[in-house]
DNA sequence: TAGCAACCGTACACATGATTACGGTTTTGA
DNA sequence: TCAAAACCGTAATCATGTGTACGGTTGCTA
């Protein structure tokens, strides 16, 4: 098998993965019913990935990669510091309330051991708040914003961004905003951080 | 069986669900660890409950019906209301974050037919959120506040309070903070709030 | 083209849980 | 006190999932 062959059949399991996942829950997404989906024997997960837990570890540390790249890179495009929240904003409220990001969410709540919510949170808000602090910084260094800590800045903005969107969507209490709407938050979102980060 | 033996029994069973969910998880806790847990037998908690989806539902209605009455009571106590919001937030923001609520939480998150997240969001923030929103209300009525729409000053409120706390809790992605620490948070949102919505 | 490694489909052993059933015991209520 | 109802302990039934095994097939590699 071709090397490029390998990781895309990867993909196509791990899709396969998100779709029984999305559809039927951490605990009902069995191997099996995996395998079927993407039309793989169950033998061959279990050497690629070792288990269900390998599996869904896999699918966290492959969703947080990407969203971390994302970040790294709008990050390092030359904007004024308010210029990359604004642009930020939005788009990380959609990656952190799209259904792959509520279903590895909802996993991790499932899983007893925890292994996954470790994973998610040191893959996830331990990379994303540092790149968000960065921008943070540069914003006060510029005389935009004032502040003490940047770890507590960090939680103010992530607070006004997310709220308690992602724990009523991991609980089913409820739907995902519209796309305008997830914008407007982001946007007040930001106007409230100025508002009390002003210097 | 008297009347208050049977009410005793069940509160013994539920306490037992709740040990065995916080062990264990939503998915491993089975009705014959609990039946086993509580010394009762399998045969009456199906009579009881019905089934596993019932007996928590009815941990999840007990467990919102008490914060309710929490906060109707801190609510009806005649009180300025940014003094009633200071002596309610750091006390809500313990019952969220408490054990048997994030328990709850993730076998919100962990039930696949949504269910338990439907009843948990009905029975939670769609009666937590009336009230604060009376708090806030009563606040701007006294000139102390000053916004447009109710719904959207409690959810600022809200957002500067919980934040993202709960879903890393319940994703296992963190550790309760201190009581200090919740309390902290608590003042900090109110402080937050009365900056953002200042008249 | 021959050999080989990996993959597919299927099946098997093993464990566990949901749900129902049943005889024995305790509690209730007349 | 005594019959009926409810409860307990146990087990049986049924379904499902995990993890492993194996022969057949495919596609690479030399």
């Amino acid at each position: 098998m071709r090397d490029g062959s390998k990781t895309q059949r990867q993909s196509e399991i791990e899709r396969a993965a998100y779709a029984v996942l999305e559809e039927k829950g951490y605990a009902a997404a069995s191997m099996l019913a995996i395998a079927r989906k993407a039309k793989a024997s169950n033998e061959t997960l279990y050497n690629w990935y070792g288990g269900k837990q390998g599996l869904f570890r896999t699918l966290v540390e492959r969703n947080t990669a990407e969203i971390r790249a994302f970040l790294e890179e709008q990050a390092s495009e030359s904007r004024a510091p308010l210029e990359t929240l604004a642009a930020l904003g939005p788009k990380l409220l959609q990656l952190l309330t799209s259904p792959r990001a509520i279903a590895l969410n909802k996993a991790a709540a499932s899983d007893p051991t925890g292994e996954l919510g470790e994973a998610l949170g040191a893959a996830g808000r331990d990379t994303i708040a540092p790149l968000i602090g960065k921008v943070l910084e540069g914003a006060r260094a510029k005389g935009l914003l004032a502040f003490e800590e940047t770890g507590a800045a960090t939680d103010l903005y992530i607070s006004l961004l997310v709220g308690d969107l992602q724990i009523r969507l991991v609980t089913s209490a409820a739907m995902r905003p519209s796309e305008q709407t997830l914008a407007a938050r982001a946007t007040s979102a930001l106007t409230g951080l100025t508002r009390l980060l002003a210097p």
